[in-house]
DNA sequence: ATGGGTGCAAAGGATTTGCAACATT
DNA sequence: AATGTTGCAAATCCTTTGCACCCAT
């Protein structure tokens, strides 16, 4: 089992589960910003009666609870890291990845502020544009 | 008619037309980051056939030749912004309402530049928590 | 008459909900 | 037993698509 995953829900007060594990487990070993579906098909395979509605709960679970980031970026799917360390997040216009741009700055939150009489506890970045990969093997 | 909406159209390159002269108009008068749904609430009075297809058509066109911000900062929906200006946005995770922050600093994009090898040509900085209101007015 | 713009109806997809079964304490 | 967790099926909601009509050049 996974020590990592399992310190991680403790940490964030998340009883743990077999399910839960496996997801967080699969989030700590792939830092692909996987979309629900991706998680689901990543994890059926050893938990075979697995359900997407489990995933889709966990997740959301996850990120109410700060053990993962929830990435909105793209307008047409929601999708998740489990790196909770603030970094910037690069979106490409063209094939829908997500990057990780950890050199960029990004003010930190280390605790709840107040801005303008909002109570602020989550700060994220969002570029968007055309990667690397896109622009050099144009078709 | 409203001349400013005219000028932001013509000057993005969007071609204006009845329908889209409405939507930006509407978009330039309110500031409160509407969604799809309720752009076509809000013109539909005055144009009896406006059809929620053209409103999805239309904002989408805007986003892409920068005449209105595409804001995807709350999971369950777009939402639109009139103001072009980079500013930065806050979410309420308890009424979903979108709050724009001026005074916060947001890293200008006067045009594309390139990060760790992708070309970036737009930036959101996003701001979540719980608002003012929520956290007086608590039930 | 040509090309773009609009709108209806239908399709498509993603996410949530209700509820019953299950596991764990 | 009690509480929390899971998973199926169905419902819901948002958004896009196909296509026909319309308008303006």
């Amino acid at each position: 089992m996974n020590q990592e995953a399992y310190d991680r829900l403790v940490s964030c007060g998340v009883r743990p589960s077999m399910q839960r594990l496996a997801i967080m487990d699969y989030l700590l070993k792939h830092h692909t910003h996987p979309t629900v579906e991706e998680v689901y098909q990543g994890i059926s395979k050893e938990i075979q009666t697995l359900s997407r509605t489990t995933v889709y709960n966990t997740l959301r679970l996850f990120s109410e609870h700060n053990a993962a980031q929830m990435i909105t970026i793209d307008e047409h799917r929601v999708c998740y890291d489990g790196d909770i360390h603030p970094h910037v997040h690069f979106f490409c216009r063209n094939c829908g990845h997500v990057y990780d741009l950890m050199d960029e700055e990004i003010p930190a939150m280390a605790q709840p502020k107040n801005v303008g009489g909002h109570m602020v506890d989550d700060i994220q970045l969002y570029y968007k544009g055309i990667c690397h990969e896109c622009s050099t093997h144009k078709s």
